[in-house]
DNA sequence: ATGCCTTATTTCATAAGA
């Protein structure tokens, strides 16, 4: 009879292009034995998501991709069900005013590939990429604001009959000046603005728990380093990536860290990865 | 400091990232 509590491993992390990433995430996927895998930033269409890799070591996959940039997806070896590609009401980037694409393509904009969501294990898994926002005076600022309005209303009527759920990814806020390495850098930057940081406590707000992971390394559990500069040496990160968690997700929480080695080494992505591991 | 790197694409140049 086993006696051992049954575990569930999952993790989030911005591959930056999975193509450009694949040798390193399937590795990384031998050797940490997540269960449920949120990935961002896939820069690749659905179409052509490694799924037959990721399927020999024994996950099932759905993406969400645009092509070039942005494209989300999840990855499940505990089930992968009633899968949703956005969240009713996502707003689309309607670009500054003038842009062209605006003239070429009227009315034809859909939403970004930013969302998607599945059943895995019993709980309800978002995997999310959050718009950059560029600078607080653009347009991609205001669409990145309406764009968590919209999660908050799309989760919360998830969260009516869904008590187990999880929104893991990028956020692209870091929720406290605790969480980027420098706060003076950041005046007048996006990522730190009050509005953000109130889309954030909306969610939190809705019943999400802020699953914080444990640093591997100083103080403050960064998930991003810019590549240039030198950024990853110094530790000059910021926590951009998170775990959401309600309650009854949060309340088996027994582990949760950032991987910094799968920052380390040729060839990584930008952001390490959040494990979390759940009883 | 409109950038120090990295990515994908309409590639020997650009856009975007945060």
């Amino acid at each position: 009879m086993r006696w051992e509590a049954i575990r569930v491993r999952l993790a989030t992390w911005n591959v930056n292009s999975v193509k450009a990433r694949l040798p390193r995430l399937l590795e990384w996927l031998a050797e940490t034995e997540p269960d449920i895998v949120c990935l961002q930033e896939i820069k690749v269409a659905a179409a052509l998501f490694p799924a037959d890799e990721v399927g020999e070591l024994g996950y099932r996959a759905a993406a969400h991709g645009d092509g070039r940039w942005n494209g989300v997806a999840l990855l499940s070896r505990v089930g992968l069900e009633d899968v949703s590609l956005g969240f009713p009401g996502e707003p689309a980037y309607e670009g500054e005013p003038g842009e062209l694409a605006l003239i070429d393509e009227p009315g034809l904009r859909r939403p970004e590939a930013r969302a998607i969501g599945a059943n895995c294990g019993g709980i309800r898994v978002w995997s999310l990429y959050a718009p950059n926002g560029r600078t607080p005076d653009s347009a991609h600022y205001a669409y990145k604001l309406s764009w968590f309005a919209a999660l908050r209303t799309a989760l919360a009527a998830e969260l009516d009959r869904q008590p187990q759920l999880a929104a893991c990814g990028d956020f692209n806020v870091a929720p406290t000046d605790d969480d980027v390495w420098d706060p003076a850098v950041f005046i007048g930057s996006t990522h730190v603005t009050p509005p953000e940081r109130q889309a954030l406590a909306d969610l939190r707000a809705l019943g999400l728990r802020d699953v914080v992971p444990t640093p591997m390394k100083g103080p403050h559990p960064f998930t991003y380093w810019d590549y240039r500069a030198g950024m990853f040496a110094k530790n000059n990160g910021m926590r951009i990536d998170l775990v959401y968690a309600t309650e009854a997700v949060a309340g088996r929480v027994r582990a949760a860290y950032v991987d910094r080695e799968a920052r380390k080494g040729k060839g990584p992505s930008d952001h390490a990865p959040v494990v979390v591991d759940l009883s």
